[in-house]
DNA sequence: CCATATATGTCAACAATCCTGACGTATTCA
DNA sequence: TGAATACGTCAGGATTGTTGACATATATGG
């Protein structure tokens, strides 16, 4: 358990703070991807595709169990995705070394300019927000998010370094 | 323009501080609406029901053309869930009585407990967070969240009070 | 070495959510 | 009275997710 911070005796939450929590979490998701979005229909893909690019750029080498387990979805769903960004030439498999069963996921040039170009307005929106709300309010902007990740995988996205090892499965239930 | 904050001058932010923080919407979000997508889909119903219900609650009286503006989706789409919330009994619609073309929407009893139900989780995980994070942090955490919302979207949130007029549909494009 | 577990892939069917485009009706307003 | 507004609806299609069943290759423990 983390202790409890200075202040927090003094938090009393009345419903309306608890409401405001919830509608800038619907408000600021629904901006935060609304144009990259837009690129990706572009060129007939969708947020999911975002998403899978996304984790392989930022962990090169995953496999596709711990990239499930990331993204919470069948592996069915993710075999469509996956499948059409390798057909398309966005993503390459790789056979694992030490485990030959595993596929290890990779970008290709094309993929990382593709994430790079989906991300950028991202990067841009978190910049600006940081910078106009100050370094405090980022400190508590990640403490506050942080709490609202399920309890075992704050760990993985604590782990900032981008040379971190891929986030293993650990315990969560894989499914069906 | 927000004047700059203490502390943004020297607010140097590097790619992987960016980085965390597209996770953190992402990994936040995803557990965020988990609870209720799981108990939504023992009834029958979807995310997009929830929305609907939470905007009405939230905004008693609510016309169609504001509801729109909120969720940013089609007519076509919110018109079969919201016919579903109406069939099945957690939505009504009045005529408006000064202009008799709109239809405000409200919630009936049944469709106030199952709002009550489906955000209760997400109220005790704001609730948590807050309280861990400590007050400072929700302050950081709500600047930051509202500066990654579109600009204009910004003042509709911020107006808090539970008794505060439908944010009206101001000058968004209406889509097709 | 063999039985079992793991990592991955695939076929099939289906559901939820969103989209575009085209109309239709009632009501308001200049 | 004609145009604009608020809302609804029919039709067709795309994306993303689900369940269930089954197949292959590889690893691993006894």
């Amino acid at each position: 358990m983390p202790e409890l911070r200075p202040g927090m005796q003094h938090l009393f939450l009345r419903d309306e703070d608890l409401r405001l929590g919830i509608e800038l979490l619907f408000y600021a998701y629904r901006d935060f991807t609304a144009e990259p979005d837009r690129m990706l229909a572009e060129i007939g893909l969708g947020r999911a595709h975002h998403r899978v690019v996304y984790f392989v750029g930022r962990y090169p080498g995953i496999v596709v169990g711990d990239l499930l387990g990331i993204l919470r979805i069948t592996k069915q769903s993710l075999s469509r995705v996956l499948g059409e960004l390798i057909r398309k030439g966005y993503i390459v498999q790789k056979r694992g070394a030490v485990d030959r069963r595993q596929r290890r996921l990779e970008l290709t040039e094309t993929g990382a300019a593709l994430e790079r170009t989906l991300t950028e307005n991202q990067r841009k929106r978190i910049a600006a927000a940081y910078r106009i709300a100050g370094a405090g309010a980022v400190d508590g902007f990640r403490r506050v998010m942080t709490q609202l990740i399920d309890e075992r995988d704050r760990p993985k996205v604590a782990e900032s370094p981008a040379s971190a090892p891929p986030p293993r499965a650990s315990t969560g239930a894989r499914r069906a």
